[in-house]
DNA sequence: AGCATTTTAGTACTTTAGTATGAGTCCCAA
DNA sequence: TTGGGACTCATACTAAAGTACTAAAATGCT
């Protein structure tokens, strides 16, 4: 926000700076105008390139955010979802239990939860409902 | 590429014409010299908006682009490659016997090819890699 | 046509995954 | 302090998934 409000407030020096050369140099009794032009042409032109890809960095950013809300809503639980991270790295209830410290039932009976909390029947589906759901 | 070189084409027919248009503004005496700037300004800043936002979108697409090259390498075949986008969206052997017309025996066989050949031990982890390979 | 590869499919097993249920522990707010 | 939620774990199943092997069509290429 701020810097949006620096970079439009540089944008205008720029602009009113501009115009001020071309009437120096108008006065001066120069006649390459052609060449003002030119440059006014070219700084707007890369001042245009670099203020667009500001602002598409900062879209881009917010598709592969996690929505944390949307975790909350769907009541899953702090374990749930550490065992739904390990889910979508491939790893069995076996291997997760090994990694988390837990016994496979306990892998289990979460991953029984999240299938139910995300509507899904199996967990590949679940790893599928939760990237589109922007969950991991 | 021959959109990209219409583009530049234009582009510089558009900056002959500004010119053009500058001069003669010039010659008839006016001297709204801040206009003609200004015009040419916010058109330069427009074309660099745009140009940019293009060449920005062919180099995002390419991040998820499907690497078939990739593919080939592995030797994945056209029919284990339909299976594994299948796994991906989280279907059973069965659903996916049933969506491409196949007993699931036929489907078994090619995610256990799959594995071996993703170098994986679950579907899960096949989606996994592929997605890390940029299969899929 | 003939050969290699792919695709299909089956049987017979082993291994994971997932369900259902019950029960103990821990912690936190009422 | 007590009831509820989260977490843990177990047993006993059922259902998928995955392996190993075999083998017949289908396909593609020279």
């Amino acid at each position: 926000m701020k810097k949006t409000v620096i970079t439009f407030g540089l944008l205008i020096l720029a602009l009113l700076l501009l115009f001020q050369i071309s009437k120096y140099t108008l006065i001066s009794g120069n006649r390459n105008i052609e060449i003002i032009i030119a440059v006014v042409a070219i700084v707007f032109f890369i001042i245009g390139i670099y203020l667009n890809k500001r602002s598409l960095h900062k879209k881009e950013l917010p598709q592969n955010a996690i929505d944390h809300k949307k975790i909350a809503s769907l009541d899953i639980s702090k374990r749930e979802y550490q065992v739904l991270k390990e889910i979508s790295l491939g790893l069995s209830n076996k291997e997760i239990g090994d990694k988390l410290f837990l016994s496979e039932s306990t892998i289990k009976t979460h991953v029984s939860n999240i299938l139910v909390k995300l509507d899904a029947k199996r967990r590949t589906q679940a790893v599928q409902i939760a990237k589109k759901l922007r969950i991991i």
